[in-house]
DNA sequence: GCTTGCTCCTCTAGTCGCTAGAGGAATTAG
DNA sequence: CTAATTCCTCTAGCGACTAGAGGAGCAAGC
């Protein structure tokens, strides 16, 4: 069995070194075993388990839906439904800041058109930030 | 001069006590003046400054953001271009943000449309993220 | 005057997902 | 054998709060 150092762990995941402790920590990774000098050691299982960990995190799933993922990866029988439902959840939640992200974009936009490079005085931003009636939104 | 209570700049400013001397600590709010009792004391000055900084803070501006807005707009003479500097530096920001949930958003519709319900063996949801080969997007 | 209950005070720690740095030990290359 | 590199643990920091402990001040009712 060849085992190799989380620096080439790392390497072979694009993970930070400080990050894959942090994972371990956090219970993503098993804890690693160690060499007589106190290194941990991985094998292959851990490049694929950390780059899974990794992809779900550059989609966005936060680490107690990865930690929900890697558990259900490892039941291949079982139906897939809890699977879905946590990526289904995660399309919600981004659709939801799509569309704060979005709102706020036409507030800021709104409030750079107003402005006609004057005086501070006249500033139709700092007028709107001032005085919430101003204002597009109506969401508080 | 009337002056009021921190719970009551909480009510008039739709801002909760704790935000109100967290803003105060980090220098957005002057340090409050204090009765015998050592309680802070608000005026009217108070109650517009802080909704300025809570209405700016929904829209996503940053402190740091805000301690400049709030220093320009003391002095209503100057033009108004740095202010719409950082109006526009949020915009950007905004749009970028966006942009990245967008993407997101197609790679975990994409997923789910390819799940076909049946068990974790085959997901493509659980293929996908273990192997980024599968993935739409291209940005590492 | 006294108690009850609310508001207020300070201080610390927790959230999320890392990242950075200190200070030291182990390994590897030359 | 030494120098460079990698690794170890531990602590603290980011942003913008939020929550809670433990205690003091204050207004209203009896």
């Amino acid at each position: 069995m060849k085992t190799i150092a989380i620096g080439e762990l790392s390497r072979q995941a694009s993970v930070k070194v400080p990050t894959i402790r942090f994972y371990e920590e956090r219970g993503l990774l098993p804890r690693a075993s160690r060499t007589e000098g106190n290194r941990r050691t991985y094998g292959a299982a851990d490049v694929r388990r950390l780059r899974f960990i990794r992809h779900a995190r550059e989609l966005g799933f936060e680490i107690e839906d990865i930690r929900a993922l890697l558990d259900l990866a490892e039941q291949p029988e079982r139906p897939c439904g809890e699977v879905d439902a946590i990526a289904r959840r995660h399309l919600a939640d981004i659709d939801d800041r799509i569309a704060r992200l979005t709102g706020l974009r036409a507030e800021i936009r709104s409030m750079l058109d107003q402005c006609s490079q004057g005086r501070i005085r006249e500033c139709r931003i700092v007028e709107v930030l001032a005085d919430h009636g101003e204002c597009l939104h109506e969401e508080h």
